[in-house]
DNA sequence: CCGTCCCCTG
DNA sequence: CAGGGGACGG
């Protein structure tokens, strides 16, 4: 047990990176400011969050398959707009498909739907050689279930068609032999399985008998070949079982191999920092056992152990093992792909379309971070709608409701689609709360002007901007509030050298802070605010300690010194409307 | 006088 | 976090 050290440590603990915000360098201004304490990490692990992979990877492509297959025996009602051919039978299966299909594909990109095109020779590692599979899998079984409709239809055909409005809607009815196969691909599988699932309602019955023996036999090979080909991506070269907790091994090559804690559980024992490849701390998992200044009682922390001695500021690893754009496009890679929706996908907006994709033949079509296939139905072909704000798509957005925050719960739209950068915002939403919220890690002191940058989607009007304004200003009642309390508590504890304050991840501060901006850690914090916030807690300090607080404005000198040391924020804010939550659900 | 900011309150 | 009052600077 060791009092002091959570909250004075030296600053090299954490290997970390230059001042560079968002991948971008600083300006002169802020490097000389940042210098020499402030190091900022580009906003990452969190990003990576195994979890939100693993399973979720096997998941979609299992239940992919099964909407393939359960498609075949699904009414075509929704199919088209026509109405249900048959009174018996009630709408049952296809909202709960569409539910379905909805909750496990947005979550990444789907191989099967990656596109057809080439790539099949397998590059580098699983990905793509599986992606190859897939398609001939798919392809596959097209070619099959063509054979099927090939044996039933004439038989079919002499038991009558079925009636007009249970084709139209679609371009060649079920029973039309004429499969337009200059569709996209996803189109054409859409037409698949209408004209199988009207099958079985009028073949007669060995026809029928057929074709759902051959479904079962398909079903039973599909499951089984993509079992396969899971199996296959899934094992590393050398044998061993890839973590499943979601380590990509493409993107992110210094991934942290430990397992996230679960939710709520911290971590017993401090990393190992020293053994972590780079800014490997995890963000705000703190170890419950070595917080402090939150707990008065505890016997005196400061005079100080060795351990944290405070910072003879200690100079950044010159060799930083990765380059720092790189990494950062990775992780907004990453995000885009975990989160199928929102920020990710505009995040990704700016990236070069091709550098972030590595193995996509057609990343337009296959990267789908905004989950376009969660808001159809049915997976339309998604080339008509490639980016995320087209027409066609935003049709399809649900909108956020433009409320207030609910105390303490999450909107139930947030996690719809956060965000629309044409659906201009007439009021401000939760997420725009949020995204405020994590810009005061950078900014404590913005201007209008920049909130005006910063949130793109929002309709600014004296209202809006005052309110927006008001944010912040609360924003800053909370971290001075914090800071003075902490200050004085150091007193109390019989601080006297003000340099012994210093906010690190682990300290009971940051823990409160980043508890106020950053609820659910959606966010690494970056080190410029630590630094800030431990200046500001130093100043404090010296003002209290000095008896300056009996100065009715005492506190005017520090937040004067304190609304200079705005940092410049990254792109990402700017470009994203809500940098949506990093659900870990 | 107006816009900000702070502070207090609910 | 929002509202409202008051201080302050231009």
């Amino acid at each position: 047990m060791d009092p002091n050290s959570s909250l004075l440590l030296g600053p090299a603990q954490y290997p970390t990176e230059p001042c560079m915000e968002g991948g971008r360098s600083l300006s002169p201004r802020e490097q000389s400011r940042c210098s020499p304490f402030a190091w900022s990490q580009v906003p990452s692990s969190s990003f990576s969050d195994p979890d939100c992979f693993g399973d979720e990877h096997i998941q979609a492509k299992r239940a992919r398959v099964e909407t393939i297959v359960q498609g075949m025996f699904l009414s075509p009602t929704s199919l088209g707009p026509g109405r249900a051919p048959t009174g018996d039978s009630p709408s049952r299966p296809e909202k709960a498909q569409g539910r379905k299909r909805k909750q496990s594909l947005p979550m990444q990109q789907d191989p099967l739907e990656a596109g057809p095109a080439g790539n099949r020779g397998g590059g580098r590692k699983g990905g793509p050689r599986v992606r190859g599979q897939l398609h001939l899998l798919r392809q596959q079984m097209r070619h099959l279930q063509q054979r099927i409709l090939r044996a039933v239809e004439p038989r079919a055909a002499a038991q009558g068609p079925p009636t007009a409005d249970q084709r139209n809607g679609s371009r060649s009815g079920p029973w039309g032999a004429d499969s337009d196969h200059s569709q996209g691909v996803e189109k054409h599988r859409v037409s698949e399985v209408q004209y199988l699932s009207e099958g079985p309602r009028f073949l007669p019955a060995g026809a029928r008998a057929l074709l759902e023996s051959l479904k079962k036999e398909l079903t039973g090979a599909i499951s089984q070949a993509v079992d396969s080909v899971l199996q296959k991506v899934l094992v590393d070269p050398s044998g061993h079982l890839t973590q499943l907790g979601g380590r990509f091994q493409g993107p992110v090559p210094d991934g942290r191999s430990e397992p996230l804690p679960p939710e709520g559980s911290a971590r017993k024992d401090p990393l190992p920092l020293a053994a972590l490849p780079r800014r490997a701390q995890p963000p705000g998992e703190a170890p419950l056992g070595s917080l402090s200044l939150a707990k008065p009682l505890d016997s005196p922390r400061y005079p100080v152990s060795p351990r944290m001695i405070p910072k003879p500021y200690q100079p950044p690893p010159a060799d930083c093992p990765l380059a720092v754009a790189p990494a950062h496009i990775q992780e907004e890679w990453i995000l885009g792909q975990l989160l199928g929706h929102g920020p990710g996908g505009r995040w990704r907006g700016d990236l070069p379309q091709d550098s972030s994709a590595p193995s996509q033949p057609s990343s337009k079509v296959a990267l789908r971070p905004w989950g376009a296939a969660k808001l159809r139905p049915l997976a339309l072909g998604q080339q008509q709608c490639p980016w995320p704000f087209t027409s066609t798509c935003l049709e399809r957005l649900p909108l956020v409701s433009p409320v207030k925050m609910e105390p303490g719960g999450r909107q139930a739209g947030m996690d719809a689609l956060p965000f629309s950068a044409a659906h201009i915002q007439e009021g401000l939403n939760p997420g725009h709360l949020k995204k405020a919220k994590l810009m005061f890690f950078f900014t404590r002191y913005p201007s209008s002007s920049l909130l005006k940058a910063y949130f793109p989607d929002v309709q600014f009007n004296r209202c809006i901007t005052s309110q927006m304004i008001k944010w912040f200003s609360n924003f800053r009642e909370f971290y001075y509030i914090q800071m003075e309390k902490f200050a004085r508590q150091a007193i109390s504890d019989g601080v006297t050298n003000p340099k012994m304050l210093v906010i690190l991840r682990d300290s009971e501060l940051f823990r409160a802070l980043n508890m106020h901006y950053n609820k659910g850690n959606d966010f690494e914090v970056p080190d410029c605010f630590l630094e800030i916030a431990s200046l500001t807690l130093q100043e404090f300090f010296k003002a209290v300690s000095s008896g300056k607080d009996a100065d009715p404005s005492w506190k005017k000198p520090i937040y004067k010194i304190i609304s200079k040391l705005d940092s410049d924020i990254p792109e990402i804010f700017k470009s994203s409307s809500y940098p949506q939550e990093l659900f870990r659900n």
